[in-house]
Order: structure tokens, then C-alpha cells, then sequence
DNA sequence: GAAGATTGACTGTTCAATCTTT
DNA sequence: AAAGATTGAACAGTCAATCTTC
């Protein structure tokens, strides 16, 4: 139908882009400063630390992860480079390996998430009241519905 | 300061993390399947041809562009070799060099851009009324204003 | 010395190809 | 053949160092 974009949606489309670099740069680079790894490690760390027995197989990880990440295998060994996280064999599916987080992985996941939550306050929750943010929340996830194919 | 974030502020910046990657990767990929060169590409190309006589300095381009490019050099090397810009001297100041857009980038930026708003509509301007969009993009610019120092 | 810009080295991402197990 | 996962090669992004001109 290629009906032309109101201004209204690219300036949506514009924001969006804009906001969210601003504030990814501005929460990750607040993060690091601390020392802290990136975001996309943390996004694994929280995972693996809901798990049970924290631990989950790759492929698990890849659907439940904020940040898609595609390149999750040498994701995973920087991580157990940096030992907070192992791999083991599953017994059942040879195909299959376990990701498991580590004490010094659970420690830092604890520690980054308060960082993390400070840094969200500081840049989302001090700009908006909890009802626009609630308001804002349910428009973006709108957007995420698939398409129509028109 | 070190408030907790409220779960509707958390809610907020998840949802708006995974709309813009959900989304980025909808719109990029229409357009890369239609042939077109990435987005980053198209913020230079648009930029360009908005300029007077089609060239800026790569300074200004860097302050405009709407997805930051840190490396802003080689990206314009592979559009000067994809032959959709050009470098020039600047007379005036030789530290500054022009960057101009050729006749086949403003072509590329008008075919492209096409494709670029219909992408746009269809994966937002269809999943919000006018309204929301603009509403959506009110709590966004929100969002960007610098948080405080506390 | 500061501004504009590029370069080199490093890190991280992407895509296709591959390997193993089911 | 399909699913789970890894690997190699190409590509892009990042940071500090550098170079030139002002």
C-alpha cells in the first residue's frame, strides 16, 4: 500500500533511534566507567542466574536475551575466558552443551544489576513520572507486533 | 539518587531496547533485501544532498547524523569508492576537507529514501494512529534531556 | 596548543560454511 | 534432513595516537 508515512510516524521513528542511543551510551558508558563488562554480558549473567541451577543451553539463552545476539559462542567464551561462566556436556543431547554462571558470575550479576538500576533511575525514571513511563511502555510494545504483509 | 527504579521505568527502557532492535532489524533488512546499502549510509547520502551544493565537512556531518558514526572516515571511504560521494579540498581552511554527494548518490537517496518511508509505514505509521506516534515521540525527545548529576 | 581529520591496532559483529547429533 | 552449535573470513566499530593546519 506503500500509503506515505505521516510526519508523525518518522518523527516517532526519529526519536526512537535518537533515545535510544542516548540513553544506551549514556547507561553503558556509566557502567563501564564503574568497570563493569558490557550490557550484552549482563543480559547472559541475569539469565543464567534465573535459571535453574543456573545454567541453560545456548539456544535458550539466544530466545531469552535482551540484546540479540547473534554471535553468542564467542560471546559465551569471553565470558569463561573471564570465569564467570562454564560450560559443561548436557547428558541427554549430546548436540547440546550447558552454559552455567559462576560464584564470580552470580557476584558480578548482583553488583552490575544495582549499577544497572541506579543508572536506570538516573535516565529514565528521573525524566518521566511512572505513569508516562507505563504510557510509553505500551506504545513501543505495540510496535513490536509483526507487520502486515501488505 | 540511587532511588529505585520503579518496574515501570525498567518496563520502559526493556521494551524500548527491544522495539528499536525489533524494529531496526525490520526496516534495515526490507531495505537490504531491496538492494539498498545500510542505514548509515542513507543518513549520509540525506544529509548531503540537503547541503548547499551537496558537500559538507565531515565535522558537520558527524554533528548531524542521526545514527552516530564514530568512524566517520572509513564510512565515507566506502561510499567514495562505491561512488556515491566525492572528497574535495576546502580552499579556505585545509584542515577541512568537503565531502560532496554525487549524481548517483542523490539517486541512490531518492530511490532509497522511497523505500525507506514505505518501511516506515508499515512498521509504524500501521501499528499507531496519528496520535500515538506523536504522543510516542513526545515521551522519547523526554527521555533525552540530559539526566542530572546526583 | 587546539581543531579537523586520518590511521593502526584491537575488539566485536555478521554471514556462510561446517560439524555433530538427532 | 533438521537442530544445535562452532568456525573462518570479511566487515564494521572503538580507542588512542598521529598528522596537518590554524
Amino acid at each position: 500500500m506503500a500509503r506515505r508515512p505521516s510526519a508523525n510516524s518518522t518523527a516517532a521513528w526519529t526519536s526512537l533511534i535518537r533515545a535510544q542511543h542516548a540513553l544506551m551510551d549514556a547507561i553503558e558508558g556509566e557502567l563501564k566507567d564503574a568497570g563493569f563488562p558490557p550490557l550484552s554480558w549482563y543480559d547472559v549473567l541475569l539469565e543464567l542466574s534465573r535459571a535453574p541451577r543456573g545454567s541453560l543451553r545456548p539456544v535458550e539463552l539466544e530466545k531469552r536475551m535482551l540484546l540479540p545476539q547473534y554471535g553468542l559462542s564467542r560471546l559465551i567464551d569471553r565470558m569463561v575466558e573471564a570465569e564467570l561462566a562454564v560450560r559443561t556436556q548436557c547428558p541427554v543431547d549430546k548436540r547440546g552443551n550447558f552454559v552455567g554462571i559462576t560464584e564470580t558470575g552470580r557476584d558480578v550479576q548482583k553488583k552490575m544489576g544495582s549499577a544497572y538500576s541506579a543508572a536506570i533511575e538516573r535516565h529514565v525514571g528521573s525524566k518521566l513520572t511512572d505513569v508516562e513511563a507505563q504510557k510509553l511502555a505500551q506504545l513501543l510494545e505495540r510496535l513490536k507486533t509483526p507487520a502486515s504483509v501488505h
